[in-house]
DNA sequence: CTTGTGATATTGTCAGGACATAGTCACGGG
DNA sequence: CCCGTGACTATGTCCTGACAATATCACAAG
């Protein structure tokens, strides 16, 4: 290989805070991922040994480590024992995160839209009972929404949350994603498991996506946890597959 | 909530080897991963802090944080600082990992078959060169197979390898999945790129997954690196969205 | 009754050191 | 020319110790 180098360019952690609340590894990570992500550490470049960096940057090993290890887990470096650690070749996308599809859509540069469909308040029946952890027959907020890029449908949103949330408008809605509106209210969303599937546009979403009925839609059920493991929403979204799909990236262990 | 005591099984851990080559957080968070799955720590759970866990198995709590902190991870467990360590409400699903159709349906209890459609050397076009990282007309490995599991077609795998693999045998691939061929050669997958979308069903796809053309399918393009960052597939799958979906566990950092 | 304040519990971050393990490579022996 | 061996390098694992940040709760002040 031609670039055999060892890179680290010194000057992007000249200036680390130490005293703010952004702790050291954090901030040697976050830079680190844009030097790569920008191309200033090219692909499969090797890194500097751990002990080299820490002394240099003034941290302590374990500290130079973890931020290693948060692009590791990422998926942008590789380390090998004996070795060193090296970017990862082959480029880099974006992968699946805990973001709604609002975020994403303002993320990569395009303006997204929103219609509310709907948005009622009504009683829960047995499954969504056992799926939001509320009683039968409770009071649930369903929300339904289309979602465009650019003037194009992308997606048709089904959310269903606890009654709690009955206050959040529509208009609210429609100028921000569903997990933007929630954290304004202190609502912080930890885990989410969701399903990732396909199956033939049925009833009204092939009008709304903009595409024939029985074309296929890219589906995604989720639902969402909070700090305190309780389920903060249930979604039910299908997306038109030409204009989105999932990406994500596998590291193994 | 009912359950508000703090769960922790000493005697799970009573046994750990420290003169083995399994690592001790990796001992203790497999068994932990074990005792939660199985229930015996349930769901809403409070663990013990990280200091008494440490002092009792006689670990320093950097290695019982490291424990925990995989599960955490994993979407096990969740922590709360000035609170303490919980087990997630919610069934624990199987998430997305980095391993073979096959294995996943043999980890499932299901019998996987395999059909061998082709399996022929060819040389790279343009895209195929880029992608693979190999030069343009270059001689390359196609394999396409069928995937069934108890009987029921499940999947049409296109899977394209650098010309070295040109000798992986038909038989060898109806025996076992691809990745486990692969690592019977030493070859170890370590960073995988993938992107999940939908499709209709076109060519011969439909007759082989037992659907009707153009009906839905799902579809996953992966890209598959090794250790030191070369390409070692590239794949081209399609499942028949009624047996076979994606399931995640999305944790936020 | 409400509010603020301080004590307490627990995880989060960071330091510095020690030894183990696994690659690479040069060198010498066959 | 091939092969093993040992030096060297870099990550992997584990320890001890310390302080910071944050959530809870009891209790006193208004």
């Amino acid at each position: 290989m031609a670039d055999d180098r060892t890179y680290w360019p010194d000057e992007l952690f000249a200036d680390l805070d130490r005293t703010g609340p952004v702790p050291l590894y954090f901030q040697v990570s976050s830079r680190l991922d844009a030097a790569i992500r920008g191309g200033t550490i090219p692909p499969g470049a090797r890194l500097d040994n751990e002990i080299s960096i820490a002394a240099r940057l003034g941290l302590s090993r374990p500290t130079v480590r973890r931020a290693i290890q948060e692009l590791v887990d990422k998926g942008l470096l590789v380390r090998r024992r004996g070795i060193g650690t090296q970017v990862v070749q082959g480029q880099v996308t974006r992968p699946v995160e805990l973001s709604s599809l609002y975020e994403d859509l303002e993320n990569t540069g395009h303006s997204p839209g929103t219609v509310v469909l709907e948005h009622a308040v009504i009683a829960a029946d047995d499954a969504l009972a056992e799926r939001l952890g509320v009683d039968v027959g409770a009071d649930v907020v369903r929300i339904r929404r289309q979602r465009s890029t650019d003037g194009v449908p992308v997606a048709v949103l089904e959310n269903i949350l606890p009654g709690e949330f009955a206050d959040i408008t529509a208009e609210q809605l429609e100028t921000a994603g569903l997990y933007q509106v929630l954290r304004g209210r202190g609502v912080a969303i930890r885990i989410a498991k969701q399903k990732i599937g396909a199956r033939r546009a049925h009833g009204d979403e092939a009008e709304l996506l903009g595409i024939e009925r029985g074309h296929p839609v890219l589906t995604v059920e989720r639902i969402a946890f909070d700090n305190a493991g309780r389920v903060v929403e249930v979604g039910h979204h299908c997306y038109r597959p030409d204009m989105y799909s999932f990406e994500t990236t596998l590291v193994a262990k």
